[in-house]
DNA sequence: GCTCACATGTAATCCGTTACATGATTCT
DNA sequence: AGAATCATGTAACGGATTACATGTGAGC
């Protein structure tokens, strides 16, 4: 059976205990969002399809009267997880980035306008990088108390990287307000 | 009417002249694609729409006795163009990163395994990074002939990135590979 | 004669988001 | 009493890719 990225990031959300559907979304969005999002109109069907293929086993376990249903990896499900981070095969990547889009056309409009979208995109990586820094904590404590080492690792790769964006457009930024002032007035 | 990002694409490709779909195709595939990329399945019925729509006008332009058809910028496409690339509306931007999503999940293999992993990214950036190298003349030449500064910057940009995220690797490597000389034989 | 590049399009399909529906419990 | 959170799901929709269908001209 083909199973896509998005059930990996299932199985991989269970990789070290149960978890039911709501669970994983909410594990999702504090940590693999960033590079692979999920929601529930994916997670809850694919779980039905992954328990049929027999990689995941569902369990009802009620908490406080609310119906719930966890889920665990089986031995196959383990296996297929395995077999798909230490395969060789192709990564797919993708970006779609609508600042970089809105810049690569800024020939067409004003000086001061390309300044102020430049600005955007900065404020944009700003406050991604601000959310990234703000669930450091709890990585830090998967890692200290369960030996987690590399949710830790992306999560500070995911902060670099947009620092480094930051950094790219508080130059550029600079540069194009000097020209402004240059020409302007 | 509501744009999509990918027909803004289109107007932005009509910027400076017209264009045949087949041609708009083969500029985004050597430019815009790292971050917002197009298919034949959008790019010739989009055409369609925004010429309904009135912000495209084209023109049966037959070379070589097959049949050809050139769009370019209306007053109004022109406009709604400017109109996006001003407008302070939030940005949308997502990445789905394979590398870094078996990276986060790493903990349940191998450390040599995770070793092999981070270079088949570091590969995959590296061939990434070559790609846009090879383009940068292209759009070295656009710059100095026809002024566009952006496409350039945009570039440049992108290979940046990708040094970043080369570099990252690469320390990284070194710092697993040294693990595993420390526990291993 | 064959393959490649030019050129235009459509249909099937996939992947994913959003909105909706439902219901319990906890917190204010 | 009302809002927020926990919890599970489905249906509609939108965006995009892939495969397919068709045809010309240029170069080997």
């Amino acid at each position: 059976m083909e199973l896509s990225k998005t059930s990996y990031v299932i199985l991989g959300m269970l990789r070290t205990r149960a978890h039911t559907g709501y669970e994983i979304k909410s594990i999702v969005d504090h940590s693999t969002r960033f590079f692979w999002a999920a929601s529930y109109g994916q997670i809850y069907p694919e779980l039905k399809r992954l328990e049929e293929a027999g990689l995941v086993e569902g369990e009802s376990v009620p908490q406080d009267g609310r119906r719930r249903r966890a889920y665990s990896l089986t031995a196959s499900g383990r296996e297929a997880l395995e077999e798909w981070i230490t395969s060789g095969e192709p990564l797919h990547s993708e970006m779609r980035h609508e600042g970089l889009l809105r810049f690569f056309f800024a020939d067409v409009v004003d000086p001061d306008e390309q300044v102020e979208l430049v600005r955007t995109m900065r404020e944009m990586h700003e406050r991604a990088r601000d959310e990234m820094q703000s669930i450091r904590p709890k990585a830090r404590e998967a890692r200290n108390e369960r030996g987690q080492e590399f949710p830790l690792r992306t999560l500070e790769f995911g902060i670099a990287y947009q620092d480094f964006v930051i950094e790219w457009c508080s130059q550029l930024e600079r540069e194009l307000a000097g020209e402004l002032t240059k020409t302007g007035s």
